[in-house]
RNA sequence: GGUGAGGUAGCUCAGUCGGCCAGAGCGAGGGUCUCAUAAUCCCUAGGUCGGGAGUUCGAUUCUCCCCCUCACCA
C-alpha cells in the first residue's frame, strides 16, 4: 500500500471547463481510481487558479470583485467536473488564507537563501488605465511582417515573437491609447546559482520523474536557464509582496498557483475530511510534504506548463525545505477533428456542451483513455473516430457480449458454476489483468483499452465456436458461459477506473455486488461462478447526428473573437478558457428552431422498444407526422396522449429510430418516469407557431 | 534561427538493442451464425516503414544530409 498525493493542474478561474481540461482530469481520475482499486491511499488535490491580470481585468468589466468573479467560475468548474465523474478530493482556490501563508513562506525561503535580487525592467505602461501592460494587453503592428492588430508577444500571421516595445503603433488593448515605456523594479529569482540549478538538474535527470522525451526537453532548458521574475505591478489580483525591498508589488500568479497544490491539500486535511482523519497543518506537512515523507507526490500537467513545473517548481519546493515531486506526468493537447480547438471554426467544445448534447460522460472518458499513452503527443477528438470506437469497442464488442451471455445464462436461474472453465477465455483474462495493471501504472491507458477489447473478442469468438444457444443448459455451454461471465467481471475490474458506472453495473449484473480489490494475485476465474442478477448495462450505438452536436453549435457562432486577452506567459496553470458567458444564445439561434402545436391523433408502443412510443401528430400540414418519442415509460397507457395539443420541433431533421423515421421531436419536461409532455391550451389550432 | 519530439497501411497507433512473409484495432469489400443492441464470427485489403546518401552480407530499425509536422525558446 502506497500513500499518494496526486494533483491536476489548476484550471484558471476565468471561464468554464472545456474538453481540453477534461483530458487531464480524466487522465488523473483514472490514475487515482486505479490506484485506489489496488489498495493505495490516494488524495487528489485540485483547485481553481484565481489570480492574475485577466481575472482582475475581467472582473472589473463585469463589475464584480475579482475574488467573487473567480469564485463564480470555481463553483461552476467544480460542478462540471462532478458531472463527468471527476472525483477531486478537494477543489479549493488559490485565493485562500492558506495559500497566502504558503506563498509567503516560499518567498521568504527564497529570500533567506539569497536567491532573490532586484532588477529594473522596462515595460509598456498605459497612462490612462494607470497600469503596466502584459504582453497580451498590447496590440499593434508586427515589426516584421506589418500585420496589424497583433498582440505584444507574438505575431499570429508570421509567427515572429518579439518584445512588446518592438511593436509598431502599440495600443493598450483595454482603452486603445498609446502606451509609454516605464521602468519598474522587480524581484527575480537567481536560478543559475549552482545550488539551485544542481538540485533542479538532479531532479530532472533522476529516473522516474519525467518521461524520457520530456526529460530531454527540460534538460535543454536547463542548459540555458533564465532568471525568473516573480513580481507584478499594481493593479493586480494576487498576494501583495511583504518584502520592503519591493513596495507595492504583487506575487506573480505563477508563484502562488503551484503552491496552491500544497495549501489546498492542507485545507483538505484540516477542514474537509471526516474528523477522525483530520490533520493539523504541521502534521500534514510532516506526513505529506517533508523531505523523506512516506508519500508519493505526483503531478499531472499539460505540456504547455511544463517549464513552470519542471524548473521553477522544484526550485521553490527545495528552497522551502520540502520534498520534490516523485512524478510529473505530462500530456499533450486536445485537438478536434485534427485541428486546434477553435472558436471561429466551431470546434471549441466546452464540457457543458458535451453534456447538453446528451452524451454519456463515460463515453468520452473511454475515448480519452483509448487515446492516451504515457507521452506528450497530442490527442485528437475525431468525431467519427469517437463514434466508431464507442460503437465498435463498447456497444458491439463488450456490452453486446455481456448481453448475449446474460441472456443465455438466464435460461437457468440461480448461481451457475463450472468445474471446467473454458481454457481460452480463462487464459485470455488471466493474462490481461496483470498486463492491464502494468499498463495503468505506466499511464498506458491505450493499452488497457486494447487488452479489454482483446479479451472480449476472444469471448465472442468462443461463444461463436461453441454455440451455447443450441443447448444452453448443457455442461459444455455452461462452461463457456460461466467462464465468460467471470471474465466479464474481470473486464469490469479493468474498465473500472475508466468507466466506473458502467463497470460497476457490469460486475453487479453478473452477481458481483461489492467491488473487489485488484490485487496482483487476483484470479478472475476462481470458480465462484456467476449469477445474473440484473440486465447487463447497455451501450447505445451513437449516431452521427449525436456527435455532430458537439461542434458548430447552431451556426451563428461568429461571436466577438475575444472578450478578454490572456496574460501571455502569465497564462494560468491550465490553459484559460476565456469563454464569455457560456450557455447564452442569440435570438437568431432560438429563431432557427421551429416550434409548432401538434394534435396527437394516435399513440402506440413501438415493438421491441420499451422506451419508445410512435405518435401520429397533426401539425397543420396535409398529412400527419410520425414522431417517435422516448416517453413510453412515462405513459404506460399511450391512449392518454390522444387528443392532447403538444409542442413539436417541426424543423428537426428526420431520424430513424427502430426502423421508423421520426419526423420531428416533441417537448417534454422532467425525467422518466415522472416525465410529462408539454401541452398547450385547447384553444390553439394545430400548426400554430410557438414563439 | 535554436532546442526537443515526431513523420510506419484510409484513420489511430504498436514494433524491430539490423535479418524468417512489417503487425493490431477501426474503417472498406466479400461471406457466416442467429444467443445478443442488424450485434457476433471468418476471409480479403498488400503500406517505397517521410526523401536521399552512407555503413553492412543485409536497414524500416545505425550514421549523415534534406523535407514536413508539433511544441518550447530567442
Amino acid at each position: 500500500m502506497t500513500t499518494r498525493l496526486v494533483t491536476s493542474a489548476l484550471p484558471y478561474a476565468n471561464g468554464p471547463i472545456h474538453l481540453g481540461h477534461m483530458v487531464e482530469h480524466v487522465q488523473t481520475d483514472i490514475h487515482v481510481r486505479f490506484l485506489r482499486a489496488t489498495g493505495d491511499e490516494v488524495t487528489w488535490i485540485c483547485a481553481a487558479d484565481a489570480h492574475g491580470t485577466p481575472i482582475e481585468v475581467n472582473a472589473g468589466k463585469a463589475g464584480v470583485a475579482p475574488a467573487d468573479f473567480a469564485e463564480r467560475y470555481r463553483a461552476e468548474q467544480a460542478r462540471t467536473f462532478r458531472a463527468f465523474g471527476i472525483g477531486h478530493d478537494t477543489y479549493y482556490t488559490t485565493h485562500s488564507p492558506e495559500n497566502q501563508a504558503w506563498a509567503y513562506r516560499v518567498y521568504d525561503a527564497l529570500k533567506a537563501r539569497g536567491l532573490i535580487y532586484k532588477r529594473s525592467v522596462e515595460q509598456l505602461y498605459c497612462e490612462r488605465d494607470a497600469r503596466f501592460l502584459p504582453d497580451r494587453f498590447v496590440k499593434g503592428t508586427c515589426p516584421k511582417c506589418g500585420a496589424e492588430g497583433q498582440y505584444g508577444d507574438v505575431c499570429e500571421v508570421c509567427g515572429t515573437t518579439y518584445d512588446p516595445r518592438e511593436l509598431r503603433a502599440p495600443a493598450c488593448a483595454l482603452c486603445g491609447s498609446a502606451p509609454v515605456v516605464r521602468t519598474s523594479d522587480h524581484a527575480y529569482v537567481d536560478l543559475r546559482r549552482p545550488e539551485v540549478s544542481g538540485v533542479v538538474r538532479a531532479w530532472v535527470e533522476a529516473e522516474g520523474h519525467l518521461e524520457p522525451a520530456v526529460r530531454q526537453q527540460v534538460k535543454g532548458w536547463l542548459d540555458d536557464l533564465q532568471d525568473w521574475c516573480i513580481t507584478r505591478d499594481a493593479p493586480y489580483f494576487g498576494f501583495p509582496v511583504k518584502d520592503p525591498d519591493f513596495p507595492g508589488k504583487f506575487l506573480y500568479v505563477w508563484v502562488d498557483a503551484p503552491i496552491g497544490y500544497l495549501s489546498s491539500g492542507e485545507h483538505h486535511f484540516a477542514a474537509e475530511v471526516e474528523p477522525s482523519r483530520r490533520l493539523a497543518p504541521a502534521d500534514f506537512e510532516a506526513r505529506y510534504l517533508a523531505p523523506g515523507a512516506p508519500t508519493r507526490l505526483e503531478h499531472f500537467i499539460g505540456k504547455d506548463i511544463l517549464r513552470f513545473h519542471a524548473v521553477f517548481w522544484p526550485a521553490m519546493l527545495w528552497a522551502a525545505g520540502l520534498k520534490l515531486p516523485d512524478r510529473m506526468a505530462v500530456h499533450g493537447h486536445l485537438t478536434v477533428n485534427g485541428e486546434k480547438m477553435s472558436k471561429s471554426r466551431g470546434t471549441f467544445i466546452n464540457a457543458s456542451t458535451y453534456l447538453e448534447a446528451g452524451l454519456d460522460p463515460e463515453l468520452l472518458r473511454y475515448y480519452f483513455a483509448a487515446s492516451l499513452g504515457a507521452g506528450v503527443s497530442d490527442l485528437d477528438l475525431s468525431l467519427e473516430e469517437f463514434r466508431n470506437r464507442i460503437n465498435a469497442d463498447l456497444a458491439n464488442n463488450v456490452a453486446n457480449l455481456a448481453s448475449r451471455v446474460a441472456a443465455l445464462l438466464l435460461r437457468t436461474p440461480g448461481r451457475a458454476t463450472t468445474a471446467a472453465p473454458d481454457p481460452e477465455v480463462a487464459a485470455a483474462i488471466r493474462a490481461a489483468l496483470p498486463a492491464a495493471r502494468a499498463a495503468y501504472h505506466e499511464l498506458q491507458y491505450r493499452e488497457v483499452v486494447r487488452l479489454v477489447s482483446q479479451v472480449a473478442s476472444v469471448c465472442n469468438r468462443r461463444v461463436q465456436e461453441t454455440r451455447p444457444w443450441e443447448a444452453p443448459d448443457g455442461p459444455a455451454a455452461r462452461a463457456v458461459l460461466v467462464t465468460i461471465g467471470e471474465a466479464l467481471c474481470g473486464l469490469a475490474l479493468m474498465l473500472g477506473p475508466i468507466m466506473p458506472v458502467f463497470a460497476g453495473k457490469l460486475a453487479a449484473a453478473f452477481g458481483q455486488a461489492a467491488p473487489r480489490v485488484w490485487t496482483e494475485a487476483l484470479d478472475p476465474i476462481d470458480g465462484a461462478g456467476v449469477e445474473v442478477a440484473t440486465k447487463p448495462p447497455q451501450i447505445a450505438r451513437l449516431e452521427a447526428s449525436q456527435v455532430e452536436r458537439l461542434v458548430g453549435g447552431g451556426g451563428a457562432s461568429r461571436s466577438a473573437p475575444r472578450a478578454s486577452p490572456g496574460e501571455g506567459a502569465a497564462r494560468a496553470t491550465a490553459r484559460p478558457a476565456a469563454e464569455p458567458v457560456f450557455g447564452v444564445i442569440q435570438y437568431e439561434d432560438f429563431a432557427r428552431v421551429e416550434l409548432r402545436v401538434g394534435l396527437v391523433r394516435s399513440a402506440e408502443p413501438v415493438p421491441k422498444a420499451d422506451k419508445l412510443l410512435r405518435l401520429s401528430v397533426d401539425v397543420g400540414e396535409p398529412e400527419a407526422r410520425t414522431i417517435v418519442a422516448g416517453i413510453a415509460q412515462a405513459y404506460p397507457d399511450p391512449g392518454a396522449l390522444v387528443g392532447l395539443r403538444i409542442v413539436v420541433v417541426a424543423n428537426l431533421a428526420p431520424r430513424p429510430l427502430r426502423g421508423i423515421t421520426s419526423q420531428g421531436m416533441l417537448l417534454a419536461a422532467g425525467e422518466p418516469p415522472a416525465l410529462r409532455v408539454v401541452t398547450v391550451d385547447p384553444g390553439v389550432a394545430p400548426g400554430a407557431r410557438v414563439k
